[in-house]
DNA sequence: CAATTAATGTAATGTTATAACATCGACCCA
DNA sequence: TGGGTCGATGTTATAACATTACATTAATTG
């Protein structure tokens, strides 16, 4: 598998959607059996929903999905099931879409940039050390005590401007 | 006045806010005379509230305290409001927290950084030129035209950790 | 297999934001 | 100066996003 660690999406026309998505789940079962931490059916599916493409997903229309072989779903239902695969690293939050999408890379705890495409609402996941990096000690120049990184970048994706 | 394009807030002890608010107040009633844009009665309300504080503030707190002078104010009252001081630079929004804050340096239009203690809820806006410039060449060698950038940074203040 | 804990079901409600249409008021200009 | 235009605000309703609280079920462990 090649390293996902600089760049996941934006995707080619050739991109195996099918297959980019059994190896998340794959990759999921995988983690989540070594971390001794339940990946169940509704989280796996839920999972699935969100790596439905790569696109952020909301979570009422995750809920609407999960209705259609999971009568009686709730909104707790999808939110257990985010705050679950968002505390795992599998998913990411995108704070400035009230959205959800599939990590690109779970293997390690990591905050993410990501490259939101208004046009055709693709999101990519850059996830450059320098740009942590100098963040990270630009703030501790002042001292504060960073813990966590929230970096969303809107624009057009190089598919969109041609 | 000195120069805020480094860093606003965190505030000293000794921080005068009255004086830091008249400030702002008289900065955006010259700005808006200048760009030919109408800083009404409500609108510089908004702004004041927003300015209470160095803390972000939720658009149904400013609703609450905008009715105890301001009878008949409903949830579009206060969002105009803001999209109109959003609009104009003088305030922005923090999207990891659904609320917004008055802007350090309204001067020209920027997208600062944000660095927000999760303890005293204190926001320090930085706008580090920096960090903008290494996000936008890592972006554009990708071939993203990016517009806008969305940085916040959570964790202890100075002031907090001290 | 009983006890315990984690996961899910279920109903209600809290929080954030916008739509749609009516009215008011500032500004322009003939 | 009075009427037309457009931007601002009033008002009602509802959409969109998220959590609380408590009941029930399923998995895990001693």
């Amino acid at each position: 598998m090649v390293s996902k660690t600089v760049v996941t999406a934006f995707q080619s026309a050739g991109h195996d959607h099918q297959r980019c998505l059994e190896d998340a789940l794959a990759y999921a079962a995988e983690t989540c059996a070594r971390r001794g931490v339940r990946l169940t059916r509704l989280r796996e599916q839920v999972l699935r929903l969100v790596w439905g493409n790569h696109e952020p997903v909301k979570a009422y229309d995750l809920l609407e999905s999960l209705r259609r072989d999971h009568e009686g779903a709730a909104p707790p239902t999808v939110y257990r099931a985010l705050d679950f695969l968002l505390k795992e690293g599998l998913i990411h939050r995108i704070e400035s879409l009230n959205a959800y999408i599939g990590c690109g890379d779970p293997s390690s705890p990591h905050t993410g940039q990501f490259l939101i495409c208004r046009k055709c609402n693709s999101v990519a996941e850059l996830n450059d050390p320098e740009i942590g990096e100098l963040i990270a000690s630009k703030t501790k120049q002042i001292g504060f005590k960073m813990d966590h990184q929230t970096i969303e970048l809107s624009g057009i994706c190089p598919k969109c401007s041609g």
